[in-house]
DNA sequence: GGCCAAACTTGACCCAGATCAAAGAAGCCG
DNA sequence: CGGCTTCTTTGATCTGGGTCAAGTTTGGCC
């Protein structure tokens, strides 16, 4: 967690501008938080965060791939939250984190000391607001999570799990779903987002390539090469809200 | 949903006053929302809202049990969400509801209407942060959930729905658990709630009871006989935040 | 380039929990 | 009280996905 401080980017100039809990900052706003912003990079596998440690700090993800997991006394452990660019870490009036924040591919998050942004909170409804639209989002993420792990299959698993990187992959890219996308997580982190195991995966993975859905180039890249038939597969009542 | 309209109790003689969404308000506070709101009552197995339907207002349970429910294209369904006395249906902008709020016990709402609720949410920043706060809790709620969906035994999902249902139970009776609890729920809803069939779960309970772990009266009515033995099971570990 | 560790795939087998089936309880209504 | 229906228990059997065990591919890194 000794995060090397990297040089900033303004914020005019920032990729996650649109998304990120400061989009609906106007110029002046945005020159008080580029005051006490500060930017700090992890390398794949560094943690970020861990479960019962107070936050001195809360933050954005401006690159990278992060993860926040749970754990049994037994070592099984259980994703509950995959972050990606745009994505927020901290919540109003909570000092502590109940999970652990791992990075899984190198990430460079723009942080906010703790102090200095609840205050900010209080002066600036436009970011509280925004806040509590992202932490209602995950709360819906979450439930629609409880239902894939409760109730799907392995194969409708995988089916939900590519779908949800296409719908997040498409929002950067405009209307039209890029179907090129690359998995940012290896066989056994899936497999702890999904409530499977990494050779469970790696099978249904394996499936879908054979039935012609997927095609891939290597381990890690791949195309939807139909995509109909991959909602057809993810069991979701096709009038409910999407992920 | 043509719920009888009963007489409100007094806010000042409410049971979940010092619980609810108007826990902090003070008594000017309490007038207002005593001029606005309203008793409904549903009887067991009613609908109180329908996924997609947009909501008229939001409520509090005074007293019952309702439980959030999202359902796949063939039918099966998953409990996302469990509503005990104090809990709060409906969230700040959000017009639509993501899943079916369904009574399982016959269930008295003090409900709001959601115009005129919005605008007391501006005026009344004690109200919009208790909101908030309840939010988060559902939020870490549904995350400790998806820990027990994606990597619990049966016998230890049995295990820690019992330990919420004693933790529950004892937040309404003071410092030391009350032990003696009835499930609000049939085996089949404890099961959609667990991610299990109702079979397992009515086997898993047979167990506990045959080890002298709860000691059942009725089918509804029980004891824990031994807290500590349940708690062992749960697989939790035991330095993490309860539930 | 060659070695090593980490990531991945594939096969064989097993088991927790699902499914199928059939009796008991327990309300509840006339 | 008797005859429903709904809920629950318990048994027998089946199976999806876990577990165990080799191999194979890949990507550093010296």
């Amino acid at each position: 967690m000794n995060a090397p401080v990297l040089t900033n980017v303004k914020c005019s100039d920032c990729p996650i501008r649109h998304r990120a809990v400061c989009s609906r900052c106007d110029t002046d706003e945005l020159a008080v938080l580029e005051q006490i912003k500060m930017y700090r990079s992890f390398k794949t596998g560094d943690q970020i965060f861990w479960r019962g440690e107070s936050m001195d700090y809360v933050a954005s993800i401006v690159s990278g791939v992060a993860t926040l997991g749970k754990t049994l006394e037994d070592g099984r452990t259980q994703m509950v939250g995959l972050l990606l660019p745009s994505d927020f870490i901290g919540r109003p009036g909570r000092t502590k984190v109940e999970f652990d924040v791992t990075a899984v591919t190198d990430v460079t998050l723009c942080c906010f000391e703790r102090q200095p942004f609840e205050r900010l909170l209080v002066a600036t409804p436009r970011i509280a607001q925004r806040l509590v639209e992202i932490a209602l989002d995950e709360l819906d993420a979450a439930r629609d999570w409880m239902l894939l792990l409760g109730r799907k299959t392995a194969r409708e698993k995988i089916a939900t799990f590519i779908e949800m990187l296409v719908q997040r992959n498409s929002v950067d890219h405009g209307i039209t779903p890029a179907l090129i996308l690359s998995l940012p997580l290896t066989r056994e982190e899936i497999a702890n987002y999904l409530g499977l195991t990494l050779e469970t995966v790696s099978r249904q993975l394996s499936a879908l390539k054979s039935e012609g859905i997927l095609t891939f180039s290597d381990r890690r890249q791949f195309v939807v090469t139909d995509l109909s038939a991959l909602r057809a597969i993810s069991g979701d009542d096709p009038d409910a809200a999407p992920l």
